[in-house]
RNA sequence: GGGCCGGUCGUCUAGCGGUUAGGACGCCGCGCUUACAACGCGGAGAUCGGCGGUUCAAAUCCGCCCCGGCCCA
């Protein structure tokens, strides 16, 4: 294989775009049609065509990416499918405000025109979707790219809906909807968020009809008793006992209500009396239907929730809820009905999509039966056919499971999947099927009616994970590919979203969407708050992939966001991650710069005797570790702990020790054996370190494979390592302990002494075991190159290093350094500092073993060894006193 | 009101029963040592939110409280 020369920068633009490029032409990211073995499925959530990506999709995004590139290198079949979601209500409320800035009301377009619109506004949001998924990288099978509006995820949605019917699991039903009157439509109880606000609770007197007193109930719509039909108190509240059974006129009105008990209200609020208006609060509804002999009241709201029908008297009729009140109020309080007026703080309902504040309302609706579609799912998570990531949510999951109402799937609005509802006006027969039937098929009536209102945006996307493959035919995808294997996602859908698709799977397809799902955490900005296209704090990913790259991004995005929780994003991630980046693509310039020309790709890891140096059993050692690790954290869905055992492997380990330590075996200094054997090590090294990498930072990995010796046309797909390629060697690591440790200690001594870095100095060492001599012995020049030292001498328990050589200890050693020619040692505390630290080290190892309970009762290894560690301590701290006297003092410094 | 998550060096975090509490960023000192200043070497910096308890032993387990965040009512 030839070699391309690797620039000295990394630029990771050019680069991006070429890899890209040839991966897509290759057809890589392509599923074979056959699957022939192992599949890896991943349907893609959807991404809302209400907006482009952000930060926190390229997070999730990123996470598939991994998951899909390590199956795809492990031989797995794999197919990632990509699409988008039409969004109906939100995207029309973004194409509603669009055109607001023109000047235009929505409303009053010709419907041609406001779908055309809308379309619009879905091309170009599309357009600009799949450029961000192109420059991050992710091997989406774009071949298979749907859309929840295309003509076969249509079909799929209808049958769905007819299916559902003809099981009689959809029906329509006056219920108390979420209405939101800005935008006109029912949302659901998933599209409501609640605020604390503060309003005025008005105490209202309803005299009794016999000119009694009556009873004086609180509420904070005074506007809707147009619609009261009763006032209902608790059966058991003695204060107004003697109220129930009579009959008290309603304020402004002169209709008599009756006084009724039911066991819903709550004593403790107001005046423990409630009106019951029945058309404008669940509460209530409830009420009236344990009360059948309460008549029904007509409408007192219009769609705009503007006060209208025969009940509201004439005057304020046409007047929105806000100015009714106003008005209302107004009237009360010159008919002294008014008791009491005070402030109150209570949850609000606003509408997510227009922040209108959600008037509930008794209205004509389709809803599905939810809860016996729960069945199937919570019984596939309990016996573990469905697992959870990170298992907790599991929690959440059956609470939420416990108590589902049923859903309203219809919508008023333009946008969106038709209801496949049609009545015959002249016998009333429903026809649901298919397709559009031309005539009624009980009396061929031509005119028939379509049901006017649009599908929830939900009830198209809780079938994703099939519909993509192809459902309801019986597609070969669906044959190969479905179940799917994970659905990856934030936590914040996984009522709207995921448990409906478990319970959509078990119902069409009769098997579980998936087996796992990864709930994945919230990106969050710097100064600590969620990204979203909300708060719009989440830079375009595309500025981001310009500015730093795909891979610095996608790195950013996964090494600092823990399993549980939310990542914070930022420059200084990206810096770090970049930085990575660019350490790697040195260390590979570093070793290509030494291999011969015609070095041949590696086919395994060299055989390492206990002959070998010292640190290439280290390395390897530490390699095994590892890839073991990288392996493990992946299949437990822990990308952090996968990509951070890779950045210190290849940073501390491999870049830091391995090749400061093997320079000079690597440059040919130490022979010809040493040289190859050290080269093909950090080949091997490299070359399974940057294929464990990949699945993060796809386009630097490939571009260095591509440097190096390799074999295969691409590291996309080459094999994944095998983790029993090399072995952990316990021995290898314990050994290079002391090693390093003595480096670290004589490094710190010249530094502290600020002697010239340059100047080799005389080094000694008295080890504190002849065991720890052995190896500083057979390591000497290790040491020697890496602290500068013109020489190490192994000094015998006797021996003794030149009076004005100074000294510093470690748990392994009393090492000196000897003083440059002319120069003049400054004072250094660390001896004292060590000192310090080991004395109140000895003092708790000392009281611990002190303490009757402890020697009784702890393992009695554990007991050993706090002896063995006292004795050491001791004698650490000793050898540090005897070692003070050579410290020159300063007048300053501590004595 | 209920539930969940988190509170560890200045900042972001690892550790989740015996560890000299680990790393990254920032900071301080020295260094352009021919892979890398987007770097190297060394250093300083944390009584692990508070109070109790369990235990021979608690950052780690339990209880209460305080502070953030997120769900649900």
């Amino acid at each position: 294989m030839t070699r391309d020369a690797l620039p000295t920068r990394f630029e990771p633009g050019a680069i991006e775009a070429r890899w890209q490029e040839t991966w897509r032409t290759r057809g890589y990211f392509r599923a074979p049609v056959r699957a022939n073995g192992r599949t890896y499925t991943v349907p893609l959530p959807p991404p809302n065509v209400t907006g482009v990506l952000t930060i926190g999709h390229m997070l999730s995004d990123t996470v598939q990416d991994v998951l899909v590139r390590w199956h795809r290198m492990k031989g797995d079949a794999t197919l990632w499918v990509p699409g988008i979601d039409h969004a109906g209500l939100a995207t029309q409320v973004e194409v509603r405000k669009r055109l607001a800035k023109e000047g235009i009301r929505f409303e009053t377009l010709p419907r041609a025109e406001a779908l055309h619109r809308i379309e619009e506004w879905k091309l170009e949001h599309e357009r600009r979707i799949l450029e961000q998924l192109r420059v991050g990288g992710f091997s989406l099978d774009f071949d298979r790219y749907r859309y929840t509006m295309d003509a076969g995820y249509s079909r799929a949605t209808r049958r769905a809906f007819v299916t559902l019917y003809k099981q009689g699991r959809i029906y329509r039903g006056e219920r108390i909807v979420n209405w939101d009157p800005k935008l006109q439509t029912a949302v659901s109880d998933l599209e409501v968020v609640f605020r604390e606000e503060t309003t005025t609770l008005i105490h209202l007197r309803y005299p009794g009809a016999d000119g009694s007193a009556g009873i004086v109930v609180a509420t904070v719509r005074p506007e809707t008793i147009f619609g009261d039909v009763a006032v209902a108190v608790h059966p058991d509240d003695e204060r107004h006992r003697h109220l129930v059974g009579t009959r008290v006129r309603v304020p402004l009105t002169d209709r008599d209500v009756p006084v009724i008990t039911d066991a819903a209200i709550d004593r403790e609020f107001g005046t423990g009396a409630l009106k019951v208006t029945p058309r404008h609060d669940a509460i209530d509804y409830g009420i009236a239907q344990r009360h059948p002999e309460l008549p029904l009241p007509p409408e007192t709201f219009d769609n705009q929730a503007k006060l209208h029908g025969p009940w509201v008297p004439e005057q304020f009729r046409g007047l929105d809820r806000e100015k009714a009140r106003g008005a209302v109020v107004e009237m009360l309080r010159g008919g002294h009905y008014v008791v009491k007026e005070e402030s109150l703080v209570h949850q609000v309902g606003r509408s997510e999509r227009s922040d209108a504040i959600i008037e509930p309302r008794l209205s004509f609706q389709w809803f599905v039966r939810m809860a016996p579609l729960a069945v199937p799912a919570v019984e596939a998570v309990r016996k573990g056919d469905i697992r959870i990531h990170p298992p907790r949510w599991e929690l959440t999951f059956y609470r939420w499971m416990e108590s589902l109402e049923d859903w309203c799937i219809s919508r008023q609005v333009l946008w969106g999947h038709p209801i496949p509802v049609y009545t015959c006006p002249a016998c009333k027969e429903v026809i649901v099927e298919d397709v559009d039937p031309v005539s009624c098929p009980t009396c061929g009536n031509l005119h028939l009616v379509h049901d006017p209102d649009v599908l929830d945006t939900w009830f198209s996307s809780w079938m994703w994970p099939f519909a993509v493959l192809g459902w309801p035919e019986e597609t070969s995808d669906l044959r190969e590919y479905y179940p799917t294997s994970v659905l990856v996602t934030g936590r914040d859908i996984m009522f709207f979203w995921v448990a409906r698709m478990m319970m959509a799977g078990y119902l069409f397809t009769g098997r579980a969407p998936f087996s796992d799902v990864y709930f994945h955490g919230m990106m969050r900005d710097a100064s600590g708050h969620r990204m979203s296209k909300h708060l719009g704090n989440s830079p375009d990913p595309i500025d981001v992939v310009q500015k730093w790259g795909a891979d610095a991004l996608r790195f950013a995005l996964v090494y600092p966001s823990p399993t549980d929780q939310d990542g914070t994003f930022g420059e200084p991630t990206l810096e770090g991650a970049r930085n990575f980046l660019t350490k790697i693509w040195n260390m590979t310039r570093f070793l290509l710069s030494h291999l011969p020309e015609g070095t041949d790709a590696v086919t395994g890891p060299p055989e390492l005797g206990p002959e070998a140096p010292l640190e290439d059993r280290w390395l390897l050692s530490r390699y095994a570790r590892t890839a073991e690790d990288v392996e493990r954290a992946l299949g437990e869905f822990e990308f952090t702990r996968a990509a951070g055992s890779l950045y210190s492997f290849l940073w501390h380990d491999v870049a830091d020790r391995y090749i400061e330590i093997a320079k000079d075996s690597l440059s040919g200094e130490r022979g010809e054996v040493a040289a190859r054997r050290s080269r093909h090590l950090l080949l091997f090294v490299l070359d399974r370190s940057l294929t464990l990498l990949h699945p993060f930072v796809p386009h630097v990995t490939e571009e260095l494979w591509h440097a190096l010796p390799h074999r295969g046309e691409s590291l996309m797909v080459a094999p994944w390592p095998m983790t029993n390629e090399a072995t952990v060697d316990p021995s290898a690591e314990l050994t290079m302990e002391p090693v390093l440790e003595t480096i670290r200690a004589l490094r710190q001594l010249r530094s502290d002494q600020k002697f010239p870095p340059a100047e080799a100095l005389p080094t000694w060492a008295r080890p504190s075991r002849p065991e720890v001599g052995e190896i500083l012995r057979s390591e000497r020049r290790t040491i020697e190159r890496l602290v500068r030292s013109s020489g190490l001498t192994i000094l015998d328990a006797s021996g003794a290093p030149p009076a004005d050589a100074l000294p510093m200890v470690t748990p392994f050693a009393e090492l000196f350094l000897g003083v440059p020619a002319g120069g003049v040692s400054v004072d250094s505390d660390a001896l004292l500092r060590e000192k310090e630290k080991l004395a109140q080290l000895l003092a708790k190892t000392r009281a611990r073993l002190a303490d009757a309970g402890f020697r009784e009762r702890a393992p009695p290894e554990l007991v050993r060894e706090a002896e063995g560690k006292a004795q050491e301590l001791e004698e650490r701290i000793r050898r540090i006193e005897t070692n003070l006297a050579r410290v020159p003092t300063s007048p300053g410094g501590p004595s």
